[in-house]
DNA sequence: TTCCTCGGATAGCGCCACTATCTAAGCAGC
DNA sequence: GCTGCTTAGATAGTGGCGCTATCCGAGGAA
């Protein structure tokens, strides 16, 4: 398959994908010769993948390169490489450390992970760029005077618990062992807007059956 | 207030609070002669809901001045301004009805919705623009070959439905008549982050409960 | 009167995801 | 071989977005 080809079969257009072989989020073709270079499966499906970060995920170029990187690093075992491509992830702002809401918001987010008895993401809080980003979405929540506390907020955590067991269940069931890692980052990421379109929609629909459609 | 004031106690740069008043974000203060300006408390609540929106749900500038117009909109009844400002709020792109998959995608997002009898959506489903959004999304998904179909998703919709009953039994306790509309606004913004992060920590906890540290 | 500060208008910046253009090498048909 | 089209690769440019820096004239304080 050559880079037309893969054009064609992907929908997106040469330019784009050299620019993506450019940034490194698409490992370079078989080089044939000097103007030929052969591409395969594999790199169809890597395109895809990358196509579904950036444009349905949302993800940072750079961020995605980065992330893919880890995901490609045989080196590593595949916990760790799992790990590591989710801790990629996320890209929000540092908290302030200074603003009263965040530290608030940290004291908050360190009980709710005591309440919810979440032992390992308690560990590794000081370091994780989730629990970072939630920390950030807390305070701005606060700053706004919701009372967003961690009584409050366990039950949503228990929620998304039943949500990720949802998920890990159906990677060892669908998954081969090559695909876990990337399935694992495309459930982190793509999972997001689908939860994101039926939580809007359950609030319009439960709205709707409160209150009737006026 | 003025608007250095305004500044000092938001955090927000003066440049950047003209910038959203030229924008239409925030309404004008009081004028009180060619060089003076007056903003009071509503301003500064305002001016923190729309950096939330911004900088924490990532809304476009754009769409955020046209969700606030709705919120904001006396001439219309509660219920039908919350709708208008939530039916503002995703910006994502047209699905390509060319597509196969998008085809695949609506097909089982409304088998989904007759599955969990969700009967304001189904009627809705046509204009909606969250129902597009998660078109788009699970097409992206059965691209990369996961099996994403309504008998799968059925139960993250349950799941979502309990999260947004708990929002809306929120809503009702704590906020005031006049807030409610700006509070759902931001349920439907800034929960996301929040519950994007449990569930990534919930993900990471779960994996490593299941398969170790390493 | 002098100087500083204010609000308002305008133009510019920096980042990012592409995209258009150019070049030289190959290959297909004659 | 020669012509002409296509290819891969390099480089510079584009458009949008969220600010941000600068300038201007009006007030107010010393």
């Amino acid at each position: 398959m050559r880079l037309a080809d893969l054009s064609k079969r992907s929908g997106v257009s040469t330019a784009t994908i050299k620019y993506y072989l450019r940034e490194g989020l698409l490992p370079p073709g078989r080089q044939i010769n000097a103007t030929t270079a052969e591409y395969d499966d594999g790199h169809l499906r890597r395109l895809r993948l990358v196509r579904a970060l950036i444009q349905v995920g949302k993800v940072p170029v750079a961020t995605a390169r980065e992330v893919l990187g880890h995901v490609d690093d045989e080196s590593l075992g595949r916990t760790i490489r799992l790990g590591a491509a989710l801790w990629a992830l996320p890209q929000d702002a540092e908290p302030d450390e200074a603003d009263p809401a965040v530290t608030a918001a940290r004291t908050e987010v360190d009980r709710l992970l005591e309440l919810l008895g979440w032992e390992t993401s308690r560990e590794l809080a000081p370091l994780s760029p989730v629990h970072r980003s939630l920390v950030v979405a807390v305070a701005a929540l606060r700053r706004l005077d919701y009372p967003w506390d961690a009584e409050l907020m366990a039950p949503y955590g228990e929620l998304m618990m039943q949500v990720a067991r949802r998920d890990l269940d159906f990677m060892e069931t669908h998954a081969s062992e090559a695909e876990k890692v990337e399935m694992a980052v495309a459930a982190a990421v793509l999972f997001q807007p689908v939860l994101r379109a039926l939580h809007r929609l359950a609030q319009e629909e439960e709205s709707a059956r409160r209150y009737g459609i006026e």
